[in-house]
DNA sequence: TCCATTGTTTGCGCCAGAGCAAAGAAGCCG
DNA sequence: CGGCTTCTTTGCTCTGGCGCAAACAATGGA
């Protein structure tokens, strides 16, 4: 009970939570089931039928997809206040994609009746939970766009901003990224590989655009770091 | 007036239309603004403000998407019965696409206030639009896995099934693609150049995979039929 | 019928980026 | 502190696929 206060303030900005009242938004996230997600747990797997819609109150989930030889790429981070598994849980379909925790995340689950009762009771929440969606469509075409017509630096470095607009922070030498990011994730994200990120961030080091490291300014196991002075980032 | 059987006909399955009584996709219908695009024209722009949620009556579009060096992917083909434009309506952006007739194609054009007034009139309206924006967000994030992990024969394999899938005909040596279909027009789907595409082709049929030509049996300017064996094609 | 337009094929060269291997570097745990 | 694990870097090689150029093919219009 004395959690409460910490519930709100978390997930005050929530997108799943503009435009309703105080006591509204608190029915809806009181009728969900409150889970915490130990850092590397998988919260589902791509292919399991999907039961919840998933609202993230702290931490973060890593969205991956694998095709049928096993190769793998990082759709989406979901971040505090964000919505994810919303479209496969009401088409009924499996889970398109793998969540796991990168760090520690407490996350509220609803299945599809308590949902489809909450987006009946509270129009807003359907129009909320459209608007996400209609966002990460447009996300993705971008998306789509720029793997098919660019070259590997150019995603490279959408990569890093797109991960810096929603995981990034203010410091006196420029973005920094804080969260755990290693080489191999931003290649899933950008559709290449390890030793090509790997090359092409040691290049904008020397030509000092970024600076990388696993020092302790990111408090997690890997501790890696990115600055980008944004002036010299202008894609 | 004479006009509305064929309207009723040929809108029958669309995807808007499901769970509604005859009499209510009738007042559908007409709140809507019928528009005939003739072959090769511009329905709207990437870019332009979005004015009009877009039904397919007849005919085909081809959605495109330029980056800001002008290279081209084709995000889809909206065919008779289908729906593009309402997330870019819905969302007041603009058309983050271009969308051009690709055949003589009738269209039924509805503005926001129209769309929004009849998604509130007939719930079984919104449900359908939703379920159109979830199906193309699955399709993306296939799409975009597709061409982040495989390899360009693969891609344009699978750009043949979908684009079969959805506007092929069965016919005794195979199924035929029955729309203009370019060797760019492949490679702007998958992702790939005219040139990898047409050697791709050459070599599936000489190894008897598929049959390419200019043919009658297309009846359109270019004529390009594509037959594949769908044996061989185990993708 | 002939010419202009539009689409297709194919030879050739090149290079961006994949992938392996092996050596660092950083963090973790006992 | 020392050894193990995880992540990163970099040299090297190789090739898938891009892109030009030029010839060829089909269509449509005058």
């Amino acid at each position: 009970m004395n959690a409460m206060p910490n519930i709100f303030d978390e997930t005050d900005l929530s997108e799943i939570f503009k435009g309703l009242a105080d006591q509204e938004y608190a029915d809806v996230l009181k009728s969900g089931r409150r889970v915490i997600i130990p850092q590397k747990n998988i919260l589902f797997h791509q292919g399991d039928p999907a039961v919840n819609v998933v609202l993230v109150n702290r931490g973060r989930l890593k969205l991956t997809k694998l095709n049928e030889q096993g190769k793998e790429v990082i759709l989406r981070y979901i971040s505090t206040g964000e919505l994810t598994a919303a479209v496969a849980v009401l088409k009924n379909w499996d889970y398109p994609v793998t969540a796991e925790a990168i760090e520690k995340t407490e996350v509220t689950l609803w299945d599809k009746p308590t949902i489809l009762h909450l987006m009946q009771k509270y129009p807003a929440v359907t129009a909320n939970l459209l608007n996400t969606i209609l966002e990460r469509i447009d996300d993705l075409q971008n998306r789509y766009l720029e793997v098919c017509t660019e070259h590997v630096n150019q995603r490279i470095a959408r990569t890093l901003l797109r991960i810096m607009r929603r995981a990034g922070t203010r410091t006196r030498s420029g973005i920094q990224i804080d969260m755990p990011l290693s080489r191999q994730n931003i290649a899933d994200y950008a559709g290449t590989t390890l030793y090509t990120v790997s090359r092409t961030l040691s290049a904008w080091e020397k030509k000092g655009w970024i600076k990388s490291s696993r020092e302790q300014i990111c408090r997690n196991r890997m501790k890696i770091c990115y600055f980008v002075r944004s002036a010299d980032c202008n894609f």
